[in-house]
DNA sequence: CAGTAAAAATACTTAAAGTTCAAATTATCG
DNA sequence: CGATAATTTGAACTTTAAGTATTTTTACTG
């Protein structure tokens, strides 16, 4: 699945393998394409907007003319929707992840934070494909938008259930979970803006720096936190 | 400027007192008829984004037509980038406004966030105007996208260096302020999102949830943030 | 209340981008 | 190599929404 970001749609395939030449790699082919027409237009989604982006922006990008993209795809709102559709399954995929290999709440949901940056920065690399932020839902057509907002919401109910279980447990500071992982999600919904235009060298610091922001907070320590004078350390 | 939601823009002004009708209000009734367009199409916006926005559906939800508009406007990309442009300065002017009431950097922090939240709250009430979330500047033309985009910077920049003194005073921890940065204004960015659409009642605590968990963080006590074993409450 | 300027509407043009179709090209396989 | 299916294309068509020219309505002013 890897592919660097200027590849031609004809480039993706390796063709080196017998396997890759075999009579049912017909269908792979055909889906390896796909997935490469999927994570072009989501970087392109992703720096110039979903809406904003043409299907000749696309299209040329891989090498093609525009007419030849509607091999892959219906209609360019069906374009726009696989990228969604694509980027939520793999959230919730990261995230089932996470949940098996962490007990910890925190570590679980760091886990989660930190595949999902990475993901993106794979992606910039060229190590992966590029997964479309979901900004612009609301411009589908109500059948695709009720089915990526069901998709969206249950994100956001696994992830305020995983805090609820943090906090049961003592884990987790008692807080109000839909605001926090609102919060929270709602940065990571934005990240890829800032990744993309980030120095790679600070971009690889960024979990790090999240995860401490969420663990400890601002406050340089807890007397602090209650209202005291400030003291240099 | 108070306006409430679905107000006609023929029902915008105000002609019960005399100084309304005076010579010189004339030009003032423009400007206000002007910013009520700006804060509809913000609001229209932020549900469903600039891009795919038409002119037709700001001007019927001003009970206009749509060449009317051009009477206020002069193409729809001025349209949004006036609209995106109100919110920097709006941003800017709260972040003086923080900054002259507070010396403790992080409750000059925490204002200018609280200010960002209850100026969208407040819109959503009817009691201020819209502004619109720069979610899609990238779809500028170069003149205006350059313009908001050093705007966005020198905002980011003004945060960092709050953040820097913070960290240089003691106030708060070391952390890569802008990493840190980023993930915050990012959240705020996209708050608006969730905003508009959760139960006022919840809306009403964002700030002090956002407040807490910047200031404390997700964890229940610092000796767990070591990473010892949970304990109940 | 008539004259005049502001504001808005009607009817139209244009441009861009999505979409379709039939034809041409390319790749696979007996 | 030649048949067949997969893939891509060029050119035309359609739709949508931006933008303009002109006229009409509204409302302020003397």
């Amino acid at each position: 699945m890897a592919r660097p970001g200027p590849a031609l749609l004809k480039d993706i395939l390796d063709t080196s393998t017998p396997t890759n030449r075999s009579p049912f790699s017909r269908g792979l082919q055909r889906k390896t394409k796909r997935a490469a027409v999927l994570s072009c237009a989501a970087k392109l989604f992703n720096t110039k907007g979903a809406r904003s982006t043409t299907l000749a922006d696309v299209a040329s990008r891989l090498g093609l003319t525009k007419t030849s993209l509607y091999y892959y795809v219906a209609t360019k709102e069906d374009l726009i929707y696989q990228c969604y559709d694509a980027n939520m399954r793999q959230a919730h995929d990261q995230l089932d992840r996470a949940e098996a290999a962490y007990e910890d709440t925190t570590e679980c949901l760091m886990a989660f934070l930190e595949s999902q940056i990475n993901t993106t920065l794979r992606s910039l690399d060229g190590e992966g494909d590029f997964y479309a932020a979901p900004l612009e839902v609301a411009s589908l057509k109500a059948e695709h938008r009720e089915v990526l907002e069901e998709e969206y919401r249950r994100l956001l109910r696994r992830l305020i259930d995983l805090l609820n279980r943090g906090i049961e447990a003592g884990q987790i500071r008692p807080c109000n979970p839909v605001v926090t992982i609102r919060a929270i999600v709602g940065a990571l919904d934005w990240s890829f803006y800032w990744l993309y235009e980030m120095p790679r060298e600070q971009a690889r610091g960024v979990v790090n720096v999240l995860r401490d922001l969420l663990t400890h907070g601002l406050l340089a320590s807890p007397e602090r936190a209650a209202g005291g004078e400030a003291a240099s350390i």
